[in-house]
DNA sequence: TCTGGGGTCCTAGGACCC
DNA sequence: TCTGGGGTCCTAGGACCC
């Protein structure tokens, strides 16, 4: 809590879809979904075009359909927002050291660490809220510039605040929360306004009369502790009343790397899903590797056929990034559960994370023997390298590169032949074409950058 | 044609220890 | 010779977020 709304919460707007009509002329002003395209998949991000129809996130990708029909239906390029999101961040930091990136698109920035601080404690509660909105507004406007993309920017004396105020500038706005009017803000707002309140808290609340965020103000701590739990019900207490002073905090490490894939068919046979669960195991290894680190736990989750979800999970004696031992132990833990009926999801993970890799170990033992034993097999780092397939599988969305036509996206595939509609973001409106799915011309390829400013 | 994938934090019971 | 009382670790599950 300060004197001053220093604190901003910035918030791309539908992000995803955003990037998708950035990089796709054709798809701008039109409904755009993006999500898991197979017939288990679920809504990422839904174009405010398509939020019209009743699409949103997390709604299975039929009904979606069903509502939109006439939407392009596109699969997630993350390498894409990933790239966008680096950028974003970027003129972030150039506000202040103190970013915390809360996903691809979110994020968390204290002004009063950065270059305007001064500024702000000079201007002082009078006139600070001048200086944010400012500052502010130029980012809005970096951030359109350099990626094409619109962003909504929230700000106030707290995160908790901050991030209320973000919300209520979607689409493409600013909201400054004053400091000392938190309650007045708050207190109209249904419970479910506050992060952290679901589902399941507001069917509590709801039963006992609480709707909104001043009839939980009023409702006792103790109370709230008893309906709640301790901690739960403490912390809904005080963002009700408007009171929060956690820090911006950036870089936190990750407490855990996990993979889990759904399957398009239930899994019955026994081997099958021993199978399966080795190759989450290797893929959750690499990225283990990836970040350099190792886990003492090891997690195995199982969602059967009718969606009950179990976990089960092993400590290690210490921690480890041996893809064999994880793998075996990720096996054990998967011949211990009922599987009868059929799996729907396999998910394997690593948690209790240290801070090294198995190369530092081998160095590490090598130095304090001193002997010369054989050199350690190198553990695959790298993605694993998908065997060429027999047909090649497009994927609507993905980025393709024609040999005489150059870039462009994956339109549609199906029955041999695919669909490819050549243009790139600072273009017009391209041409479509149809190939056979192994053209020897057409290649997968990288995503372009959505403006020039955006290449680094 | 029901319900993704990657995370975080909290709770609760039992084991174990002093 | 009617059952203490913490503390920590492990395991499992659940709520929640993007």
């Amino acid at each position: 809590m300060r004197s001053v709304p220093s604190i901003i919460h910035l918030d791309m707007d539908a992000f995803f879809a955003a990037v998708e009509q950035a990089a796709k002329p054709s798809l701008r002003g039109k409904p755009v979904v993006v999500g898991g395209l197979g017939g288990r998949g679920v809504v990422s991000t839904a174009s405010y075009e398509a939020r019209k129809f009743g699409v949103h996130s997390a709604m299975p990708m039929a009904q979606a359909r069903r509502l939109c029909p006439n939407a392009a239906f596109l699969t997630g390029r993350f390498g894409a927002y990933r790239q966008v999101s680096e950028t974003v961040m970027g003129l972030l930091r150039e506000l202040s050291p103190l970013v915390e990136p809360l996903s691809l698109d979110e994020a968390f920035v204290d002004l009063e660490a950065g270059p305007y601080g001064p500024a702000l404690a000079a201007a002082g509660a009078a006139g600070a809220p001048e200086l944010v909105v400012a500052i502010a507004e130029d980012l809005r406007a970096d951030i359109l510039r350099r990626t094409g993309l619109t962003a909504s920017v929230g700000a106030a004396g707290s995160k908790l605040m901050a991030k209320i105020a973000s919300e209520q500038a979607k689409p493409d706005g600013f909201v400054l929360v004053g400091v000392g009017t938190e309650r007045a803000v708050l207190g109209p707002m249904p419970v479910r306004a506050l992060p952290g309140v679901g589902p399941a808290t507001e069917q509590v609340l709801h039963r006992v009369g609480v709707m909104t965020v001043a009839d939980l103000a009023e409702t006792g701590e103790t109370e709230l502790v008893q309906l709640l739990g301790k901690a739960h019900g403490a912390g809904v207490h005080q963002m009700a009343v408007g009171f929060d002073s956690r820090p911006v905090v950036p870089d936190r490490d990750a407490k855990s790397v996990s993979v889990e894939d759904t399957f398009e068919v239930d899994l019955a046979d026994r081997d099958r899903i021993l199978h399966e669960v080795e190759v989450l195991a290797a893929r959750c290894v690499a990225r283990l590797h990836a970040a350099g680190r190792s886990g003492r736990t090891v997690v195995l989750k199982v969602r059967r056929f009718d969606f009950s979800t179990l976990t089960r999970s092993e400590t290690l004696r210490g921690p480890t990034d041996d893809a064999a031992v994880i793998s075996e132990t990720a096996r054990r833990l998967a011949l211990a559960v009922n599987t009868t009926g059929g799996v729907r999801l396999l998910g394997v993970g690593v948690s209790q994370l240290a801070d090294f890799s198995q190369e530092d170990l081998f160095a590490q033992s090598a130095r304090e023997t001193a002997l010369p034993e054989e050199p350690a097999p190198v553990v695959e780092e790298a993605e694993p390298v998908a065997p060429v397939p027999a047909v090649r599988h497009w994927r609507p969305g993905q980025d393709v590169t024609h040999a005489e036509l150059g870039p462009g996206w994956v339109q549609g595939s199906g029955v041999g032949r695919v669909t490819v509609r050549f243009e790139t973001p600072g273009g017009p409106v391209g041409r479509v074409r149809t190939f056979s799915v192994d053209d020897p011309e057409l290649v997968a390829s990288e995503p372009l950058p959505l403006t020039e400013w955006q290449r680094q």
